[in-house]
DNA sequence: TTGTAAACGAGACGGTACGTCTCGTCTTAAT
DNA sequence: ATTAAGACGAGACGTACCGTCTCGTTTACAA
């Protein structure tokens, strides 16, 4: 029995994920720094950096944790995909209007923008999950014949791109009315009469 | 009218947007400093500081001025549409897979998400001119009757949105294929018959 | 024309050596951080490692700063050299019997004892003019015939050593009366009937 | 009867302070670490704390080891006192330039200076021994009529303080003609016709 | 022979200080 | 009068040791 090769403390483990939750929303992102991560979560620095590297790979385990957590949801399905995934973007533009979310949502997206490492980590752990439940919906949305034949993948960002775009870039207002629309022209774009 | 209010040294100016510049492309986002930036430009820090605060408003300030210099192009117009955004979005899509392009876009997309002056800025000086150059086509295409009346820069997103989308997140690779792909839905998407 | 290449500003050079004294009064040698002397300097860390690599360089330029500004004293002359010298011992007695003395000195030594620079440093800015005095009034004992020719580093080290060695082993306890047993055995040994 | 309080293990003992040993003459001192000697010695860092608690400590009781095995030696008695001590001066000087010795009796001083306990405990252990072997000599030397009657204490003092002193500080060039010139001295300062 | 209790190695932990870096301000010397 | 050069106070960086504390695992004495 090679018996327990590690002794690592989850107490300090979970402060430093909370920590970094919580400083995430209180701090602007530029200003957060490992240090205030240490010192709000009561862990040493040593422990902070045997374990993680940067404060992005902080953040990014934060939030895929938190996203664990969270079980797994289905999307909608009322049997009208339009009216479904207009839901969707409904609900996803009311998290980007919570501070908080936006605040945790910018962090991820600033990381994710500046390393592949940790861009990979947030794919498998949090982009991938979601997929696999828009993908439920529309293979089921596939076998009532409305729509075509679709990679899911493809399918999901044009659902959600559009909307992340007008959010990050800031280019108008993120309205229920403009969920709509794009979920409306997204169904109709993977309608099934079409190359 | 040169109109000018001050004695600002346009040699300095000049040297410190170029410097900018290089340094994004050479050096890891995250590790370009307001140190390096005026060592290579020559400048003084006090210089540097007294005109910009933050490396952000180099950078952003750097590229609008790139932006500029590059004369407003118009959108190809075959008379097909989807084959005219699908050259766009092929364009765009080789651009993304150039290092140096790729580098600059990172760095502006992570001042644009934490700063929201910066991201003003952005669309002042840099996204508002492109989305009239779209918004012209999508004119052209209205009138010959291949798309209804659409908010062009809702149309804009669309076509655009899912492509930066992929680039970001790197959920898969970017090819022609897909950019076509993209055209093509999207202009389904603007079809006359709809809601 | 020196063209003065350095800004350093006195005012923290002051501000340095003045703290590094008080501490190492105040402070256990060992326990001595550049961190305090920084922070009771009101100097940034960085300062501190700009001009100084240590804490002993730091003690080392303290002490010789304090040691110039204490003006070059002469040695008693009332013509007995044994009076003299046993007063000059009497006086080192009673200062390494004074607390803050004793703890300079000792940190002095141990800088002194690991590192040869400092070694070298506190024999010419400190050593070496109290040598001089000694010197002189060994000159004049000669000439006196009270003692023979001699080189006057080894008288000097005939009378001191003993003092130095009994306060830095503790073998007994340090007094006036062992200070005139020192001296008065010191000049018999330099007498002029001799090899 | 608990008796037997400890199954201290003498492996680990005499491990510990062999790396002691050896690392004080392989590192510079200020930079010797009791997790460096933990290591060497293949040792954990409770058992070393648990045994000492300080580097200082470690490496006292390390020399007063080494010092015990050395079975305690006399000093030569050819019948002249000052050859005889000029003899063990010139060892001295002779130890003194070996460098593993001199690295040994450098960190002995260091700890000697600033910790008090260590400092009795070095009096005890090292120093005490070396002199009762000098009052030993200077006994026989007295009943020979060749000194007076002088504390063996200060006789020892002022043979070997001067040779240290210039070890320690550097001063000029440790000699055997200076170890020589300084058992001349000392002789004649213990000379019988004096007060 | 088997408990059992202390010592052991390994090494994670909360800390302190290290020595370096960048930031943004301020001072200086030389135009 | 403006600028480069760069020193400055502030404070985060990531590392090294500190001394303490679990952890299992010997080890050796006592039952």
């Amino acid at each position: 029995m090679p018996a327990s090769p590690s002794r690592r403390s989850d107490r300090a483990r979970t402060a430093v994920l909370d920590a970094a939750l919580a400083l995430v929303v209180e701090v602007p992102y530029a200003r957060l720094t490992m240090e205030a991560i240490a010192g709000r979560a009561g862990v040493s620095k040593a422990t902070l950096y045997r374990w993680w590297t940067s404060k992005g790979e902080v953040v990014v385990e934060a939030l895929a944790e938190q996203n664990r957590q969270q079980s797994a949801y289905a999307l909608p399905d009322t049997g009208d995909l339009r009216t479904d995934l207009g839901a969707v973007l409904r609900a996803i533009v009311d998290e980007l209007a919570d501070p908080t979310y936006d605040a945790l949502l910018r962090a991820l997206s600033v990381e994710t923008l500046l390393d592949p490492r940790l861009r990979d980590q947030v794919l498998e752990t949090i982009f991938r999950p979601q997929l696999a439940t828009f993908a439920d919906r529309f293979a089921v949305a596939r076998e009532a014949g409305q729509i075509g034949d679709v990679d899911p993948l493809e399918a999901m960002e044009l659902f959600v791109a559009p909307v992340f775009h007008r959010w990050q870039q800031g280019t108008a207002p993120l309205t229920h009315a403009y969920a709509d629309r794009v979920a409306a022209r997204a169904v109709k774009a993977l309608d099934m009469r079409s190359s």
